[in-house]
RNA sequence: UGGGGCGUGGUGUAAUGGUAGCACAACAGACUCUGACUCUGUUUGUCAAGGUUCGAGUCCUUGCGCCCCAGCCA
């Protein structure tokens, strides 16, 4: 058996899940002679979320640090709410992530199985069909502090209930009229216990077996079966199924089957997001938000389309861990993640959001120098591009303030800066209309400083900003995209209001940029740092040949920001 | 308030009953033609109270707090 502590990024000790299956592997004579199998069952009824990037990581993740397997498995045992599109989806997300299935499997495989277990647990005398309605279940199966009644019709002979039971999937009886029940204990404390339902009648159209079925069986009993069947050696899956873990071996032993074991662990929580699938299906029915896969969306197409790597959302899950208590990560943890991964494989650009004039007066007309500037300082085998500089540049707005407090490095009155990759220039006249604005900025450039030249070496400026030609640059849609939400919990609203009251009105800012010719070239997917502004991705979807539309992925971190912020709070 | 879980710095996550460590964040400094990256350093923690023990984050007792369960959802 591998050793678990070598995953990379850090995180050198083993997560109790490592713990207990190495404990299994060495103790459990059933173990002897095989290996680590888990599977990520998710069910198709929506697009998968960050929190289901943390379950795929642990399970494949698992399977690889041990040798073994997992399968990727669909829960569909609820034909009314899954469908084709989503498994899709699903597929493509997993695949994306970095991982492969062993086996790709569907829990509507077993139906023939389950269906010939449940028959089996009659004729046993431990199930029966029960004709209370919902409501009546309800009621008789009492409440978290009062223990449940029988149902009228738990002592039918296995006569009866064979022949129900075959009549019930024969689709003699409408949706709702009867069940199949396990005849356990309904006084039990944990309601799972209380006599559960094994099958439904829903007479639903199911995306794989049509209509084949119009009894469906229940998660209950379908996923320690189906786990069995495949041989999974250790089923994870998340806290809220720690109740179900007692029907789960329960029903193993019933039917004298190979018992996989269930273990659970914490599901995560993102500050300023939010993860139930409801919430995220309101944000794109009532139009929050553009769709699933909008780049603001935690789902993992969102983060796919925002421009997240699979790197960087692994990292994410090896940074945050796997443990038994409900934690919520903060984002600046994924945010954090994005950038280290992207900082090693973006290619450097110069890209001006907020455009402000700036003329060099003393720099001859109509000349264009070609300056040599480095891809990627991280990566020695990046190369260098040729930048056109010229009389007439842009720079970002911000760096450019006529009364600047002291520790302000960037261009002002009379002051110096770096044009990166340029000359060293010299602001002389701010040039404003008549309200006050500032149209433009009359500088001089000094010749002796021209970027990677013996003199300008010896030549300091504290300041170095990027800018981008005038004359020589392309424009571009920049989205500047921000947190969804205002607030770090968005579920917890004030009396009255929701969690859509906690939208971020600013989440999106559209601007045009001027950006440098290489910057108009890129492909669709691209990822590219904008120097001294932040990581951005060609939109997949928006983006037309030879004219991209860049979503901000993220913003570097900024030193001055946080300087100047902490500073108008003192 | 029945049952099941969980409480370790700001956020996560470790520690056969034996020096409370790691990551991220923050802060300070160095470096810097990205106020990025990198490097160095620093701050901050065992829910509480008792008990057992030479020694308790770990074991025991009591209390407090948080999460999950009353679908014919998963």
């Amino acid at each position: 058996m591998n050793d678990a502590s070598d995953h990379g990024s850090g995180n050198t000790h083993k997560n109790f899940i490592e713990i207990e299956i190495e404990k299994d592997f060495a103790s459990k004579q059933e173990l002897v002679g095989r290996t680590v199998y888990t599977r990520f069952p998710p069910e198709p009824n929506g697009y998968l979320h960050i929190g289901h990037a943390k379950s795929i990581c642990l399970n494949f993740g698992l399977a690889k640090t041990y040798g073994g397997h997992c399968n990727l498995r669909f829960d569909d045992t609820n034909p009314t709410k899954e469908s084709e599109e989503y498994v899709n989806s699903i597929k493509t997300d997993v695949n994306w992530l970095g991982f492969q299935w062993d086996k790709l499997l569907y829990a509507s495989d077993y139906f023939e199985q389950l269906h010939d277990w449940a028959c089996q647990l009659i004729r046993e005398g431990i199930a029966f069909v029960c004709d209370l309605n919902a409501d009546e279940m309800r009621e008789h199966r009492g409440t978290l502090t009062q223990p449940g009644r029988n149902s009228p019709y738990r002592d039918r002979s296995i006569e009866e209930n064979l022949d129900l039971f075959a009549r019930m999937k024969k689709g003699e009886f409408p949706d709702g009229a009867k069940t199949l029940r396990a005849r356990i204990d309904m006084t039990s404390p944990n309601l799972n216990l209380r006599d559960p339902v094994l099958y439904r009648i829903m007479h639903a159209h199911h995306h794989r077996t049509g209509d084949a079925w119009c009894i469906y069986p229940m998660y209950d009993w379908a996923h320690g079966q189906s786990d069995s069947i495949e041989g999974i050696t250790h089923s994870i899956c998340t806290l809220e199924f720690e109740d179900h873990r007692p029907l789960y071996d329960w029903f193993c032993k019933t039917l004298r089957i190979y018992h996989p074991r269930q273990m659970e662990f914490a599901r995560m929580n993102l500050t300023y997001t939010v993860m139930s699938k409801r919430k995220l299906l309101q944000l794109v029915q009532e139009n929050h938000v553009s769709g699933w896969d909008d780049p603001r969306m935690p789902t993992i197409s969102g983060l796919r389309r925002r421009g997240y790597t699979p790197e960087s959302l692994r990292m994410f899950c090896e940074r945050i861990g796997v443990a038994r208590f409900s934690s919520t990560i903060d984002v600046v943890v994924l945010e954090g993640s994005v950038r280290d991964h992207l900082n090693t494989i973006a290619p450097r650009f110069m890209a001006v959001l907020d455009p402000i004039k700036v003329v060099l007066t003393n720099y001859p007309e109509g000349q264009t120098e070609w300056m040599d500037a480095v891809n990627n300082p991280e990566d020695p085998s990046g190369g260098s591009r040729q930048i056109p500089f010229t009389r007439e540049l842009y720079i970002e707005r911000e760096d450019f303030m006529e009364t600047p407090p002291s520790k302000f490095f960037r261009l002002k009155p009379a002051g110096e800066v770096r044009l990166r990759y340029g000359y060293v220039i010299q602001c002389n006249e701010v040039v404003k209309d008549a309200e006050g604005n500032i149209l433009e900025l009359r500088c001089t450039f000094d010749p002796t400083t021209k970027s990677g030249s013996p003199t300008a070496i010896e030549r300091k400026v504290k300041g170095t900003i990027h800018w981008v030609s005038a004359s020589e640059s392309a424009e571009v849609e920049v989205r500047l995209y921000d947190r969804l939400f205002l607030s770090e919990n968005p579920e917890d609203a004030p009396a009255g209001k929701t969690f859509l009251d906690n939208i971020n009105p600013n989440s999106i800012r559209v601007v045009r940029a001027k950006v440098e010719p290489e910057v108009a070239k890129q492909l669709p997917g691209a990822k590219v740092q904008f120097e001294r502004n932040g990581y951005f991705c060609a939109d997949v979807i928006d983006s037309k040949p030879g004219v991209p539309v860049y979503n901000r992925i993220v913003s570097l971190k900024d030193a001055w920001a946080r300087m100047t912020t902490r500073d108008n709070k003192a």
